[in-house]
DNA sequence: AATTTACATCGTAATATTGCAATATATAAA
DNA sequence: TTTATATATTGCAATATTACGATGTAAATT
């Protein structure tokens, strides 16, 4: 097997479970951390910063734009990643719901 | 490969993407949910109500105890599986935390 | 004591992920 | 227009995950 029967759970549960698995590297954490501290944000620094190879990190990304919190601009012969913030904000406040709808009720 | 390079990243990167990892599979998104809405959480229900073989239920499980996300209580030949509620709001601070320092300041 | 019930663990097949070298592509510089 | 630079894609090996049947274990029931 090795393949998730998405078909049994709810859009929802899916795509925040989504969500959480593309957030589930560090490597991916760390993009997000590093980004977060630049004002120009070129892959390249990436493969320095991170110490994965510039093909990993580009499939790191490639992932971290799947879920759409990194836009990409080209940018000369480079790529412009950036933090899409209204994506961002959308994520957290859905994490924020799912966690204070969560309650804790036996024991 | 298939082996994440721990080593290259902080302690704090690889909790927390270990924790989103965790949470990255709609089973566990699903299982969380559906025992916040009980007041008893018997994990036999769970097999009924998700929909997953015993054994598979048993080993999500396994995995949202593995980051203090449960605690199972035995209780006769049962088990009573909760959510531990300090945890749970631990790693919600920890969390927002995260979102709230990663700013987006490029683009 | 034998049986049933409720899990946990083991073993295994199918599939997914991680990471990298090699290669492709596209722009910039010479 | 050749060459260099920056990133993406492809192909592949190593490892991880998902799911389940079979089996183990421990308490409850008979």
């Amino acid at each position: 097997m090795g393949l998730t029967k998405t078909q049994i759970f709810t859009d929802q549960q899916n795509d925040l479970a989504q969500f959480f698995k593309v957030l589930g590297h560090p490597a991916r954490v760390a993009i997000l951390q590093y980004i977060s501290t630049q004002n120009a944000c070129i892959c390249n620094n990436l493969v320095e910063e991170i110490g994965l190879a510039q093909a990993t990190i580009s499939q790191h990304l490639k992932e971290l734009k799947s879920i759409g919190l990194l836009d990409g601009v080209v940018e000369g012969k480079s790529m412009c990643y950036c933090i899409n913030i209204e994506r961002w904000t959308e994520l957290q406040s859905q994490l924020n719901s799912f966690f204070n709808t969560t309650k804790s009720n036996c024991c």
